[in-house]
DNA sequence: AGCACGCCGACT
DNA sequence: GTCGGCGTGCTC
C-alpha cells in the first residue's frame, strides 16, 4: 500500500522546523560544556560568543558564554531550555574561542577557569538571591511568633519600601553563617519572599547635562525670558553664564548638546539651587549623557615627529625586513637602547595598514610616564587595561576594542584576552619578564606564550623586546626560526655603566661592614649624595628582616599557617607572613622565654631604608617596594619625589628595575647580590643576570656614565664576570650548555605538579600515588619526584612536587597531557585522596 | 564553584 | 532521642 499523498502539505518552512541547542561555557572549573535548548521562537537570536542566563543546577541562575549552536539534542538527558539571551552581538569573539580553548588545552585547565580570567567582573552578570518583605506581611497581624533573629531581619526589611537584602547582607546583619534556616522559617511564615537578580553590573558613567528649553533658542522669546527673570538677580546670572558658553545662535546644535550642569553649579558666583529653579520652571532642560571614562581628548591626535637615530632607524628596518619572511623578531637591545620610539613607530605602520595591535608590558613596566607618551602619540584611538583600573574601566576597554574604538591597547598579562579580531602587530616587551606567567589560579598561562599563538591564529606578526632575552627565545633565534635584530648603542651617547665588585666577607672578616653596607658602597653614596646626583639601592627582599630570634632561647616566629618564619615589618611594628599575609604585632618579650632581647637576623629594604637614615642623616631615602606602594597613588608620588630630587636615595625591591628612566642617577647599589644567585632553580642564574643588568641598566643615562656597585660574598663567581661586561651571549651560551645537559627548556619541556593536602602523610601518599600511576604512562625517566619543595607547607596545605620532562614535540606533548590528566583523574578517584589537590603548572617560571 | 544529600558527635 | 557538622557527588 502506497502512503503517498498526491495533496501537498503546507511544507514547513526549515527554520520553523529546527530544534536548536547551544553548548555553553559555563564561568566554572567544570570539564566540559553543557548543553541547554535554545527556545523555539528565540532561534534567531543565538549568537556564538554572545553571553545567556541558564538554570544551572536546582538553585544557580548563571551567565555564560554560548561556544556552540547545533541541532543534535543529548541523548542522555533533557536539556533545559536557555533563559534569557543578553547580547545580540557576540562578547567573545570566534578568534578569542579558539585562543580559550587552546589555552584550556595546553595549561590543562578548563574553558571555564579561561573565561573566568578572561572577562572582566561586569561583564559576568552575576547572580544574586534577594530577599524582600512579603507584600501581604504585616507586624501587627502576623499570626507566627518569630524569634529574635528573624525579627531583626524583619526590621531592616522594613526600614524603608521595598526594601531587599542579598544573602550576603543577611549574613552580616545577624553575624552568623547559617542564616540559611532564619530565612527559610521566614519564608515558610510568608514575611519574606526570595527573589533572583540578576544584574548587568557594567554602569556606564553618567553626566548631568542641562540646555535651554528649546522653545526659548530664538530672539524674541529669550527677550520675553530675560524681561520675566529681571528681579530675579540670581537666575539672571546662571542663564548669562549658560549664553556665554554655550554660543545658542551660532550653532544650532550647541544647544542640543548642552552643558554640563556641575559647571554651573560648582562655580562660586553661581547658585545652583538658582539652577534648579530654572529646571522647575522649565527655562532650562536637564538630561543625562553616557560618557566615557577615558576622556575623549578633543585635541587632534598630535603629531609628534620625533626622528628616530640612525642606529633605530636600521634596527626598525631590519624587524620589518625580518618580518617579511618570519612571524616572530626578538629585538634584543640594551637598556636605554631607545626600543620605545622603534616600537611607536612600528605601530604606526601596523594602523596605517588597518590592523589592531596590542602592546605588552609587565605590571611594573605599565607606568603613567610610558601611558603619556603613547597617548600623546596614538590619542584616542589608545586603549590601555591596567590591573589596578576598576572594573567599569576594563569593560570600556573590553567593548572599546569590540567596537572598533580602540585599535591599540596598551596592557599588562591581561590584555591578551581582549577581544581582538584583525591583529596586525603584537608587541612583548621585557619578553623576559616572569610576572607575564600567572602562577595562581588557573588558568597558569604566560601571556608571551599565549600572544604568540594568538599572532600565529590571526596571521599577525610578533615582535618580543628585551635587553636580557629569556634563554628561550634567543635558542629560538639562533635556531633560525625566530628573526633577530640586535641594538647595542645606547640613546644619547652614554656609555654603559662601570661596575665594580665588593667583596662582603673580606670586609666582615676586617670588621669594616657598616651593617649591611661596605665602606666602598657607603663612600661612593655620599660622594654621589655631594655631587647632587642620585643613588637607586636594590634590595631583594621586603620588609625589615627575614625573621627575628630571642637571644636566649633561640625561639623564632614562624606562621602557623606556612612553613616559613614570619618577616619583620618595622613600620607596621608587626609580624607578618608574605604567603598567606597571617600577621601579628611585634612581640615585646618572647613568648618561650620572657626575655626582651629579640633581636632581628637578616635584612630588608626596611633595615637598608633605616640604617641609611642613620649613617647618613643628611640624605632623603625613599623606599619603594610592595609595602610602600599598595595604597592608590603612593607609587606616582615616590617616583614624582624621586624624579623632582626631592628624594636622593631610592630602596627598593625589583620594582626599581623596570620602565623607570631618571637622568640624575649615576649610582646603582645591589646590596646582596647572593640572595639572588643562590636560588634552588633551574633558572636562577638566568633571572640573577636579568636583575643585575636591567637594575645596572638604571645608573647613568643622558650622558653620564653611570656606576653600580655589587655586593657580594663570592666575587668568584662565574656570573659576575658575564654581568660586568655586559656579555649576553656568553652569559647564554654558558647558559644554554646547561641547560642542554641537563635536559631543561628549551630543550625540555617542564609540567610541574603539585600535590596538597592538610595532612602531610595523605599528600605524601597521594603523590607517591601518582608518581607511580605517571611512570606507567610516560617514560620512567620523565618523571623525578615527588619531593617536598623548600617551603612544604602553605596555608595549612602540605605540598609535594613531581616534575615532569618532555619532548618539545606537540605531538608528544599533547598525548602526554592527557596521560598525565588521566593519572591525576586516578588518584583523585581513591577515596583517600578526594580532599587532595593537584594542580598542574606547564612551563612553571 | 555551590548546593543537596547523607552519615556520626553534643545538646533540647 | 534530634540538630548540625562537613564529606561526597552532581549540575545540561
Amino acid at each position: 500500500m502506497s502512503l503517498t499523498f498526491d495533496f501537498a502539505l503546507p511544507e514547513p518552512t526549515a527554520a520553523d522546523r529546527v530544534t536548536l541547542f547551544a553548548d555553553v561555557i559555563l564561568p566554572l572549573p567544570l570539564p566540559k560544556l553543557y548543553t541547554y535548548r535554545v527556545p523555539f521562537e528565540l532561534n534567531d537570536q543565538v549568537v556564538i560568543g554572545g553571553r545567556v542566563i541558564v538554570q544551572f543546577g536546582a538553585k544557580k541562575t548563571l551567565s555564560c558564554i554560548v561556544a556552540a549552536v547545533h541541532e543534535t539534542p543529548p541523548k542522555l538527558y533533557q536539556a533545559k531550555y536557555i533563559l534569557e539571551f543578553i547580547d545580540d552581538a557576540p562578547v567573545v569573539t570566534q578568534p578569542q574561542l579558539k585562543l580559550f580553548r587552546w589555552m584550556a588545552d595546553y595549561y590543562m585547565c578548563t574553558l571555564g577557569e579561561v573565561i573566568n580570567a578572561a572577562l572582566p567582573a561586569a561583564l559576568k552578570l552575576s547572580s544574586e538571591s534577594r530577599i524582600q518583605l512579603h507584600p501581604a506581611f504585616s507586624a501587627e497581624e502576623n499570626p507566627y511568633p518569630l524569634s529574635e533573629q528573624e525579627q531583626k531581619l524583619v526590621e531592616v526589611l522594613s526600614l524603608e519600601e521595598g526594601k531587599s537584602l542579598t544573602f550576603t547582607d543577611v549574613g552580616e546583619i545577624l553575624a552568623i553563617n547559617s542564616f540559611h534556616k532564619v530565612i527559610k522559617s521566614l519564608m515558610q511564615k510568608d514575611v519574606i519572599f526570595l527573589f533572583e537578580h540578576l544584574s548587568d553590573k557594567y554602569s556606564p558613567k553618567v553626566v548631568k547635562k542641562v540646555r535651554l528649553a528649546h522653545h526659548f533658542v530664538e530672539e524674541a522669546a529669550l527677550e520675553e525670558l530675560f524681561a520675566r527673570l529681571a528681579t530675579k538677580p540670581k537666575q539672571l546670572d546662571v542663564l548669562m553664564r549658560y549664553l556665554q558658553r554655550v554660543p545658542v545662535y551660532q550653532d544650532v546644535h550647541a544647544n542640543h548638546r548642552g552643558l554640563e550642569k556641575a559647571s554651573l553649579t560648582s562655580s562660586p558666583h553661581l547658585s545652583p539651587s538658582a539652577v534648579n529653579t530654572l529646571i522647575k520652571n522649565g527655562v532650562l532642560e536637564q538630561f543625562d549623557v553616557i560618557v566615557s571614562r577615558f576622556p575623549l581628548d578633543d585635541e587632534p591626535e598630535a603629531k609628534i615627529n620625533f626622528t628616530l637615530s640612525e642606529a633605530q632607524t636600521a634596527a626598525r628596518d631590519s624587524v620589518l625586513n625580518l618580518f617579511g619572511e618570519k612571524d616572530i623578531v626578538l629585538l634584543h637591545g640594551v637598556t636605554g637602547a631607545g626600543k620605545t620610539e622603534i616600537y611607536i613607530d612600528l605601530i604606526r605602520k601596523a594602523l596605517d595598514g588597518g590592523g589592531q595591535v596590542l602592546y605588552l608590558l609587565p605590571e611594573i613596566a605599565l607606568t603613567a610616564q610610558i601611558v603619556t607618551r603613547l597617548m600623546r602619540v596614538f590619542g584616542t584611538r589608545l586603549g590601555v587595561y591596567h590591573s589596578k583600573f576598576s572594573d567599569n574601566e576594563r569593560v570600556e576597554v573590553w567593548n572599546g576594542v569590540l567596537s572598533g574604538r580602540f585599535q591599540v591597547v596598551v596592557g599588562v598579562r591581561s590584555a591578551v584576552f581582549l577581544p581582538f579580531d584583525n591583529l596586525s602587530l603584537i608587541i612583548v616587551d621585557e619578553e623576559h619578564e616572569s610576572s607575564y606567567k600567572q602562577y595562581e589560579p588557573a588558568p597558569r598561562y604566560n601571556a608571551r606564550e599565549v600572544a604568540l599563538m594568538m599572532a600565529n591564529f590571526q596571521g599577525a606578526k610578533t615582535l618580543l623586546g628585551s635587553a636580557t632575552p629569556s634563554v628561550e627565545t634567543y635558542y629560538q633565534t639562533r635556531a633560525g626560526r625566530w628573526g633577530l635584530v640586535t641594538l647595542t648603542k645606547r640613546f644619547g651617547e652614554a656609555g654603559l655603566p662601570e661596575i665594580e665588585l665588593v667583596d662582603t666577607r673580606k670586609q666582615r672578616e676586617a670588621k669594616k661592614m657598616h651593617n649591611h653596607f661596605t665602606p666602598e658602597l657607603l663612600s661612593e653614596i655620599e660622594r654621589k649624595l655631594a655631587l647632587k646626583e642620585q643613588v637607586i639601592l636594590f634590595q631583594n627582599r621586603r620588609g625589615y628582616s627575614p625573621f627575628i630570634s630571642c637571644l636566649d632561647c633561640g625561639w623564632i616566629p614562624k606562621c602557623k599557617n606556612c612553613a616559613v618564619s614570619l618577616s619583620y615589618h618595622k613600620h607596621a611594628h608587626e609580624l607578618r607572613c608574605h604567603y598567606c599575609g597571617y600577621h601579628d604585632r611585634m612581640p615585646v618579650e618572647c613568648p618561650a622565654c620572657g626575655s626582651r632581647n629579640l633581636k632581628t637576623v637578616g635584612f630588608g629594604t626596611e633595615k637598608i631604608e633605616d640604617d641609611l637614615k642613620v649613617m647618613l642623616p643628611a640624605a632623603n631615602v625613599q623606599r619603594m617596594d610592595l609595602d610602600t606602594t599598595r595604597a592608590k597613588n603612593s607609587y606616582q608620588q615616590i617616583i614624582a619625589d624621586f624624579e623632582n630630587q626631592a628624594t636622593n636615595v631610592l630602596v627598593g625591591t625589583q620594582m626599581v628595575t623596570k620602565g623607570l628612566d631618571f637622568a640624575n642617577v649615576s649610582l646603582v647599589g645591589i646590596i646582596n647580590a647572593d640572595s639572588i644567585i643562590h636560588y634552588p632553580d633551574f633558572r636562577a642564574h638566568e633571572r640573577a643576570f636579568q636583575m643585575f643588568v636591567q637594575v645596572s641598566g638604571r645608573a647613568g643615562r643622558k650622558g653620564k656614565k653611570g656606576k653600580v656597585i655589587i655586593q657580594t660574598a663570592d666575587p668568584q663567581q662565574v656570573i659576575f664576570d658575564k654581568v660586568i661586561r655586559n656579555d649576553y651571549l656568553e652569559f647564554y651560551e654558558y647558559e644554554i650548555t646547561q641547560r642542554r645537559e641537563y635536559g631543561f627548556p628549551p630543550f625540555m619541556r617542564v609540567i610541574r605538579l603539585t600535590v596538597k593536602h592538610v595532612d602531610q602523610p595523605v599528600a605524601e601518599q597521594a603523590a607517591i600515588l601518582l608518581t607511580q600511576e605517571l611512570v606507567a604512562r610516560l617514560r620512567r625517566e620523565a618523571v623525578l619526584g615527588p619531593e617536598a619543595p623548600y617551603i612544604f607547607r602553605i596555608r595549612n596545605f602540605y605540598l609535594q612536587e613531581i616534575t615532569v620532562k618532555l619532548d618539545r614535540e606537540h605531538t608528544v606533548l599533547k598525548h602526554a597531557k592527557s596521560q598525565i590528566q588521566e593519572a591525576i583523574n586516578v588518584v583523585k578517584d581513591q577515596k583517600d585522596f578526594k580532599q587532595a589537590r593537584i594542580v598542574a603548572d606547564v612551563d612553571p617560571m
